[in-house]
DNA sequence: TTAAACTTTCAAAATATTTTGAAAGCTTCG
DNA sequence: CGAAGCTTTCAAAATATTTTGAAAGTTTAA
Protein backbone atom coordinates (compact mmCIF):
# COMPACT_ATOMS: atom_id res chain seq x y z
CA UNK A 1 0.00 0.00 0.00
CA UNK A 2 1.25 3.17 -0.94
CA UNK A 3 1.42 6.11 1.88
CA UNK A 4 -1.29 8.76 -0.20
CA UNK A 5 -4.20 5.69 0.20
CA UNK A 6 -2.51 5.01 3.92
CA UNK A 7 -3.51 8.39 4.94
CA UNK A 8 -6.90 7.93 3.33
CA UNK A 9 -7.32 4.56 5.29
CA UNK A 10 -6.96 5.71 8.29
CA UNK A 11 -8.77 9.06 8.26
CA UNK A 12 -11.79 6.95 6.89
CA UNK A 13 -11.35 4.62 9.36
CA UNK A 14 -10.75 6.67 12.65
CA UNK A 15 -13.44 8.99 11.36
CA UNK A 16 -15.84 5.76 11.11
CA UNK A 17 -14.52 4.41 14.88
CA UNK A 18 -15.52 8.21 15.90
CA UNK A 19 -19.64 8.07 15.11
CA UNK A 20 -19.66 4.83 16.56
CA UNK A 21 -18.45 6.04 19.42
CA UNK A 22 -20.87 9.29 19.10
CA UNK A 23 -18.09 11.56 17.99
CA UNK A 24 -19.29 13.20 14.66
CA UNK A 25 -17.23 11.40 11.85
CA UNK A 26 -16.04 14.84 10.32
CA UNK A 27 -14.26 15.48 13.80
CA UNK A 28 -12.93 12.54 13.97
CA UNK A 29 -11.26 12.91 10.35
CA UNK A 30 -10.08 16.10 11.06
CA UNK A 31 -8.47 14.92 14.17
CA UNK A 32 -6.87 12.03 12.20
CA UNK A 33 -5.68 14.10 9.44
CA UNK A 34 -3.97 16.15 12.09
CA UNK A 35 -2.42 13.06 14.09
CA UNK A 36 -0.43 12.22 10.92
CA UNK A 37 0.36 16.04 9.59
CA UNK A 38 4.07 16.78 10.95
CA UNK A 39 3.45 20.48 11.03
CA UNK A 40 0.31 22.29 11.76
CA UNK A 41 -2.25 23.13 9.08
CA UNK A 42 -4.71 25.84 8.45
CA UNK A 43 -8.02 25.86 8.09
CA UNK A 44 -8.33 26.55 4.10
CA UNK A 45 -5.97 23.21 3.86
CA UNK A 46 -7.80 21.14 6.16
CA UNK A 47 -10.50 22.17 4.25
CA UNK A 48 -9.00 21.54 0.91
CA UNK A 49 -7.43 17.81 2.23
CA UNK A 50 -11.16 16.69 3.16
CA UNK A 51 -13.19 18.08 0.74
CA UNK A 52 -15.55 20.12 3.85
CA UNK A 53 -16.85 23.90 4.20
CA UNK A 54 -15.19 26.48 5.78
CA UNK A 55 -17.94 26.78 8.55
CA UNK A 56 -17.51 23.17 8.96
CA UNK A 57 -13.50 23.10 9.11
CA UNK A 58 -14.45 26.06 11.66
CA UNK A 59 -17.10 24.55 14.03
CA UNK A 60 -15.19 20.91 13.98
CA UNK A 61 -11.86 22.85 14.45
CA UNK A 62 -13.00 24.37 17.45
CA UNK A 63 -14.62 20.89 19.34
CA UNK A 64 -11.17 19.39 19.03
CA UNK A 65 -9.99 22.39 21.13
CA UNK A 66 -12.70 22.43 23.43
CA UNK A 67 -11.84 18.96 23.41
CA UNK A 68 -8.30 19.46 24.53
CA UNK A 69 -6.78 17.46 21.45
CA UNK A 70 -5.55 20.33 18.99
CA UNK A 71 -4.27 23.32 19.94
CA UNK A 72 -4.23 26.90 17.82
CA UNK A 73 -0.50 28.14 16.75
CA UNK A 74 -0.18 31.06 15.54
CA UNK A 75 3.51 31.89 13.45
CA UNK A 76 5.22 35.15 13.62
CA UNK A 77 3.89 37.88 10.89
CA UNK A 78 1.19 35.71 9.76
CA UNK A 79 -2.13 36.01 10.41
CA UNK A 80 -3.76 32.97 9.77
CA UNK A 81 -4.42 30.17 12.44
CA UNK A 82 -2.45 26.90 12.39
CA UNK A 83 -3.65 23.89 14.17
CA UNK A 84 -2.16 21.11 15.74
CA UNK A 85 -2.49 17.88 17.21
CA UNK A 86 -0.87 16.23 19.94
CA UNK A 87 0.59 13.32 18.62
CA UNK A 88 0.49 11.17 21.96
CA UNK A 89 -1.53 8.60 22.07
CA UNK A 90 -1.89 7.80 25.90
CA UNK A 91 -2.69 11.47 25.97
CA UNK A 92 -5.25 11.78 23.41
CA UNK A 93 -6.70 8.97 25.71
CA UNK A 94 -6.62 10.58 28.65
CA UNK A 95 -7.82 13.45 27.45
CA UNK A 96 -10.83 11.79 25.54
CA UNK A 97 -11.44 9.95 29.08
CA UNK A 98 -11.40 13.07 30.75
CA UNK A 99 -13.24 14.95 28.64
CA UNK A 100 -15.96 12.56 28.50
CA UNK A 101 -15.71 11.68 32.56
CA UNK A 102 -16.62 15.49 32.72
CA UNK A 103 -19.50 15.87 29.69
CA UNK A 104 -21.17 12.34 30.56
CA UNK A 105 -20.27 10.59 33.96
CA UNK A 106 -20.65 12.82 35.93
CA UNK A 107 -24.20 14.58 34.97
CA UNK A 108 -25.39 10.42 35.14
CA UNK A 109 -24.38 10.08 38.40
CA UNK A 110 -25.71 13.29 39.52
CA UNK A 111 -29.16 12.18 37.98
CA UNK A 112 -28.37 8.54 39.86
CA UNK A 113 -27.83 10.00 43.75
CA UNK A 114 -31.15 11.85 43.00
CA UNK A 115 -33.26 8.56 41.82
CA UNK A 116 -31.45 6.56 44.23
CA UNK A 117 -33.08 8.87 46.95
CA UNK A 118 -36.30 8.23 46.06
CA UNK A 119 -38.36 6.60 48.68
CA UNK A 120 -41.29 4.06 48.12
CA UNK A 121 -43.01 1.06 49.27
CA UNK A 122 -40.53 -1.68 50.17
CA UNK A 123 -43.28 -4.27 49.46
CA UNK A 124 -44.11 -3.13 46.04
CA UNK A 125 -41.53 -5.21 43.37
CA UNK A 126 -41.82 -2.43 40.80
CA UNK A 127 -39.94 -0.15 43.28
CA UNK A 128 -37.50 -2.46 44.25
CA UNK A 129 -36.33 -3.92 41.58
CA UNK A 130 -36.46 0.05 40.20
CA UNK A 131 -34.70 0.98 43.61
CA UNK A 132 -32.13 -1.91 43.18
CA UNK A 133 -30.88 -1.61 39.82
CA UNK A 134 -30.63 2.44 40.15
CA UNK A 135 -28.45 2.16 43.04
CA UNK A 136 -26.44 -0.88 41.77
CA UNK A 137 -25.81 0.98 38.25
CA UNK A 138 -25.26 4.42 40.39
CA UNK A 139 -22.27 2.02 42.42
CA UNK A 140 -20.58 1.01 39.02
CA UNK A 141 -20.35 4.67 38.00
CA UNK A 142 -19.28 5.57 40.89
CA UNK A 143 -16.55 2.92 40.83
CA UNK A 144 -15.49 4.41 37.48
CA UNK A 145 -15.32 7.59 37.97
CA UNK A 146 -12.81 7.54 40.79
CA UNK A 147 -10.77 4.74 39.14
CA UNK A 148 -10.55 7.14 35.90
CA UNK A 149 -9.97 10.42 38.66
CA UNK A 150 -7.36 8.46 39.77
CA UNK A 151 -5.93 7.52 36.77
CA UNK A 152 -6.08 11.17 35.57
CA UNK A 153 -4.27 12.46 38.66
CA UNK A 154 -1.81 10.48 38.55
CA UNK A 155 -0.65 10.88 35.11
CA UNK A 156 -0.87 14.94 35.82
CA UNK A 157 2.80 14.36 36.53
CA UNK A 158 2.47 14.95 32.64
CA UNK A 159 2.00 18.50 34.27
CA UNK A 160 5.58 19.17 35.69
CA UNK A 161 7.06 17.53 32.87
CA UNK A 162 5.79 19.92 30.31
CA UNK A 163 6.69 22.70 32.83
CA UNK A 164 10.51 21.04 33.02
CA UNK A 165 10.36 21.09 29.53
CA UNK A 166 10.06 24.88 29.06
CA UNK A 167 13.55 25.22 30.92
CA UNK A 168 15.31 22.22 28.83
CA UNK B 1 -40.16 12.62 43.50
CA UNK B 2 -42.82 9.63 43.01
CA UNK B 3 -42.02 6.65 41.23
CA UNK B 4 -43.48 6.73 38.00
CA UNK B 5 -41.67 10.46 37.97
CA UNK B 6 -38.49 8.57 38.82
CA UNK B 7 -39.08 5.62 36.33
CA UNK B 8 -39.40 7.94 33.86
CA UNK B 9 -36.50 10.11 34.72
CA UNK B 10 -34.21 6.82 34.58
CA UNK B 11 -35.25 5.93 30.67
CA UNK B 12 -34.92 8.99 29.81
CA UNK B 13 -31.45 9.44 31.29
CA UNK B 14 -30.53 5.79 30.18
CA UNK B 15 -31.26 6.76 26.49
CA UNK B 16 -29.49 10.24 26.45
CA UNK B 17 -26.68 8.43 27.37
CA UNK B 18 -26.75 5.68 25.27
CA UNK B 19 -27.24 8.21 22.42
CA UNK B 20 -23.94 9.85 23.51
CA UNK B 21 -22.17 6.65 23.76
CA UNK B 22 -23.64 5.56 19.77
CA UNK B 23 -26.20 3.53 21.42
CA UNK B 24 -29.75 4.23 19.71
CA UNK B 25 -31.67 6.22 22.03
CA UNK B 26 -34.77 3.82 21.69
CA UNK B 27 -32.25 0.66 22.48
CA UNK B 28 -31.37 1.87 25.29
CA UNK B 29 -34.63 3.28 26.60
CA UNK B 30 -36.41 -0.38 26.04
CA UNK B 31 -33.11 -1.82 27.92
CA UNK B 32 -33.73 0.63 31.00
CA UNK B 33 -37.42 -0.04 31.22
CA UNK B 34 -36.87 -3.64 31.82
CA UNK B 35 -34.05 -2.79 33.90
CA UNK B 36 -36.56 -1.28 36.22
CA UNK B 37 -39.27 -3.81 35.84
CA UNK B 38 -39.01 -6.90 37.91
CA UNK B 39 -41.12 -8.94 35.19
CA UNK B 40 -40.62 -9.89 31.84
CA UNK B 41 -42.63 -8.13 29.38
CA UNK B 42 -44.21 -8.61 26.32
CA UNK B 43 -43.62 -6.40 23.08
CA UNK B 44 -47.00 -5.35 23.40
CA UNK B 45 -46.38 -3.85 26.70
CA UNK B 46 -43.52 -2.50 25.93
CA UNK B 47 -44.53 -0.93 22.35
CA UNK B 48 -47.34 0.55 25.33
CA UNK B 49 -45.16 1.96 27.86
CA UNK B 50 -42.77 3.32 25.56
CA UNK B 51 -44.90 5.01 22.88
CA UNK B 52 -42.83 3.07 20.05
CA UNK B 53 -44.22 1.07 16.64
CA UNK B 54 -44.61 -2.57 16.97
CA UNK B 55 -41.38 -2.68 14.32
CA UNK B 56 -39.40 -0.66 16.23
CA UNK B 57 -39.81 -2.61 19.54
CA UNK B 58 -39.26 -5.71 17.40
CA UNK B 59 -36.06 -4.90 16.07
CA UNK B 60 -34.70 -3.13 19.04
CA UNK B 61 -35.57 -5.93 21.49
CA UNK B 62 -33.56 -8.39 18.42
CA UNK B 63 -30.55 -5.91 18.82
CA UNK B 64 -30.44 -6.40 22.68
CA UNK B 65 -30.63 -9.86 22.55
CA UNK B 66 -27.64 -9.93 20.25
CA UNK B 67 -25.73 -7.35 22.29
CA UNK B 68 -26.39 -9.95 24.90
CA UNK B 69 -28.21 -7.78 27.31
CA UNK B 70 -32.06 -9.29 27.21
CA UNK B 71 -33.07 -12.71 26.83
CA UNK B 72 -36.15 -14.26 25.81
CA UNK B 73 -38.40 -15.92 28.06
CA UNK B 74 -41.11 -18.70 26.84
CA UNK B 75 -43.93 -19.30 29.49
CA UNK B 76 -45.82 -22.07 30.01
CA UNK B 77 -48.35 -22.62 27.46
CA UNK B 78 -48.55 -19.00 25.92
CA UNK B 79 -47.74 -18.48 22.72
CA UNK B 80 -46.01 -14.66 23.65
CA UNK B 81 -42.55 -13.57 24.12
CA UNK B 82 -41.37 -12.34 27.09
CA UNK B 83 -38.29 -10.10 27.34
CA UNK B 84 -35.91 -9.91 30.42
CA UNK B 85 -32.80 -7.81 31.16
CA UNK B 86 -30.42 -9.51 33.67
CA UNK B 87 -29.87 -6.55 36.41
CA UNK B 88 -26.39 -7.28 37.51
CA UNK B 89 -24.60 -4.17 36.49
CA UNK B 90 -21.68 -5.69 36.50
CA UNK B 91 -22.79 -8.28 33.53
CA UNK B 92 -23.88 -5.33 32.19
CA UNK B 93 -20.87 -3.27 31.99
CA UNK B 94 -18.94 -6.78 31.18
CA UNK B 95 -21.02 -7.76 28.13
CA UNK B 96 -20.84 -4.39 26.71
CA UNK B 97 -17.14 -4.46 26.61
CA UNK B 98 -17.27 -7.38 25.39
CA UNK B 99 -19.58 -6.40 22.63
CA UNK B 100 -17.65 -3.47 21.59
CA UNK B 101 -14.51 -5.06 21.86
CA UNK B 102 -15.45 -7.56 19.71
CA UNK B 103 -17.36 -5.02 17.12
CA UNK B 104 -15.31 -1.97 17.34
CA UNK B 105 -12.07 -2.75 18.43
CA UNK B 106 -10.96 -6.02 16.80
CA UNK B 107 -11.66 -4.58 13.42
CA UNK B 108 -9.84 -1.27 14.05
CA UNK B 109 -6.26 -3.21 15.22
CA UNK B 110 -6.67 -5.47 12.01
CA UNK B 111 -6.71 -1.76 9.78
CA UNK B 112 -4.05 -0.69 12.17
CA UNK B 113 -2.17 -3.42 11.31
CA UNK B 114 -2.19 -3.24 8.24
CA UNK B 115 -1.39 0.76 7.98
CA UNK B 116 1.69 -0.29 10.64
CA UNK B 117 3.25 -2.61 7.91
CA UNK B 118 3.05 -0.23 5.03
CA UNK B 119 6.85 0.88 3.97
CA UNK B 120 8.09 4.42 3.16
CA UNK B 121 10.85 6.68 3.02
CA UNK B 122 12.22 7.16 6.23
CA UNK B 123 13.78 10.81 5.35
CA UNK B 124 9.69 11.74 4.42
CA UNK B 125 8.36 14.03 7.13
CA UNK B 126 5.09 13.26 6.56
CA UNK B 127 6.04 9.23 6.18
CA UNK B 128 7.69 9.02 9.43
CA UNK B 129 4.80 11.05 11.68
CA UNK B 130 2.49 8.79 9.36
CA UNK B 131 3.92 5.37 10.76
CA UNK B 132 4.50 6.73 14.13
CA UNK B 133 1.13 8.25 15.29
CA UNK B 134 -0.61 4.70 13.44
CA UNK B 135 2.10 2.13 15.29
CA UNK B 136 1.60 4.09 18.67
CA UNK B 137 -2.29 3.95 18.30
CA UNK B 138 -2.02 0.83 17.37
CA UNK B 139 0.23 -0.26 20.56
CA UNK B 140 -2.61 1.25 22.93
CA UNK B 141 -5.66 -0.50 21.19
CA UNK B 142 -3.85 -3.63 21.79
CA UNK B 143 -2.96 -2.96 25.24
CA UNK B 144 -6.82 -1.96 25.67
CA UNK B 145 -7.37 -5.36 24.15
CA UNK B 146 -5.33 -7.40 25.96
CA UNK B 147 -6.36 -5.73 29.22
CA UNK B 148 -10.06 -6.36 28.07
CA UNK B 149 -9.41 -9.53 27.03
CA UNK B 150 -8.00 -10.66 30.74
CA UNK B 151 -11.13 -9.07 32.71
CA UNK B 152 -13.54 -10.72 30.64
CA UNK B 153 -11.93 -13.77 31.01
CA UNK B 154 -11.09 -13.76 34.48
CA UNK B 155 -14.65 -13.18 35.25
CA UNK B 156 -16.04 -15.73 33.12
CA UNK B 157 -16.03 -17.64 36.31
CA UNK B 158 -19.26 -15.96 36.52
CA UNK B 159 -19.93 -18.89 34.03
CA UNK B 160 -19.66 -21.68 36.54
CA UNK B 161 -21.61 -19.97 39.25
CA UNK B 162 -24.07 -19.81 36.85
CA UNK B 163 -23.54 -23.50 36.13
CA UNK B 164 -23.78 -24.05 40.18
CA UNK B 165 -27.14 -22.61 40.16
CA UNK B 166 -28.83 -25.00 38.20
CA UNK B 167 -27.46 -27.69 40.76
CA UNK B 168 -29.01 -25.66 43.68
C1' DT C 1 -10.01 55.05 8.41
C1' DT C 2 -10.27 51.79 5.19
C1' DA C 3 -9.47 47.67 3.11
C1' DA C 4 -7.67 43.22 3.10
C1' DA C 5 -7.22 38.88 5.43
C1' DC C 6 -9.11 35.95 8.31
C1' DT C 7 -12.67 33.81 11.48
C1' DT C 8 -17.28 33.00 13.08
C1' DT C 9 -22.21 32.46 12.70
C1' DC C 10 -26.43 30.35 11.50
C1' DA C 11 -30.54 29.45 8.58
C1' DA C 12 -31.34 26.55 5.04
C1' DA C 13 -30.09 22.30 2.47
C1' DA C 14 -28.26 17.87 2.41
C1' DT C 15 -27.61 13.59 4.53
C1' DA C 16 -28.11 9.97 7.78
C1' DT C 17 -30.62 7.62 11.12
C1' DT C 18 -34.65 6.09 13.21
C1' DT C 19 -39.43 4.94 13.29
C1' DT C 20 -43.66 3.52 11.45
C1' DG C 21 -47.19 0.33 10.15
C1' DA C 22 -49.16 -2.54 6.96
C1' DA C 23 -48.24 -6.72 4.74
C1' DA C 24 -46.03 -11.08 4.68
C1' DG C 25 -44.35 -15.01 7.50
C1' DC C 26 -44.51 -18.33 10.83
C1' DT C 27 -46.58 -21.56 14.22
C1' DT C 28 -50.09 -23.65 16.78
C1' DC C 29 -54.61 -25.29 17.51
C1' DG C 30 -59.19 -26.88 16.50
C1' DC D 1 -56.93 -27.40 6.19
C1' DG D 2 -58.02 -22.62 7.89
C1' DA D 3 -57.79 -19.19 10.94
C1' DA D 4 -56.11 -16.98 15.02
C1' DG D 5 -52.22 -15.22 17.37
C1' DC D 6 -47.79 -13.74 17.16
C1' DT D 7 -43.34 -12.18 15.00
C1' DT D 8 -40.63 -10.26 11.32
C1' DT D 9 -39.70 -7.41 7.36
C1' DC D 10 -38.90 -3.30 4.88
C1' DA D 11 -40.13 0.72 1.97
C1' DA D 12 -41.67 4.99 2.96
C1' DA D 13 -42.15 8.81 6.32
C1' DA D 14 -40.52 11.23 10.13
C1' DT D 15 -36.88 12.98 12.69
C1' DA D 16 -32.28 14.19 13.90
C1' DT D 17 -27.79 15.40 12.70
C1' DT D 18 -24.46 17.32 9.89
C1' DT D 19 -22.86 20.36 6.36
C1' DT D 20 -22.91 24.27 3.54
C1' DG D 21 -21.79 28.91 2.21
C1' DA D 22 -22.81 33.53 2.14
C1' DA D 23 -22.99 37.25 5.18
C1' DA D 24 -21.50 39.37 9.32
C1' DG D 25 -17.84 40.02 12.49
C1' DT D 26 -13.02 40.79 13.85
C1' DT D 27 -8.28 41.99 13.60
C1' DT D 28 -4.29 43.90 11.50
C1' DA D 29 -1.63 46.85 8.64
C1' DA D 30 -1.04 50.73 5.86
Amino acid sequence: MELTEARQKFIEAWGKLGSEWGINRTMAQVHALLLITPEALTTEEIMEQLSISRGNANMTLRDLISWGLVEKQLKQGERKEYFYADKDSWNIARQVAKERRKRELDPIIKILDELSAVKGNEKDADYKTFHKSVTDINKLAKNVDKTLETMLKADESWFWKSILKVFK
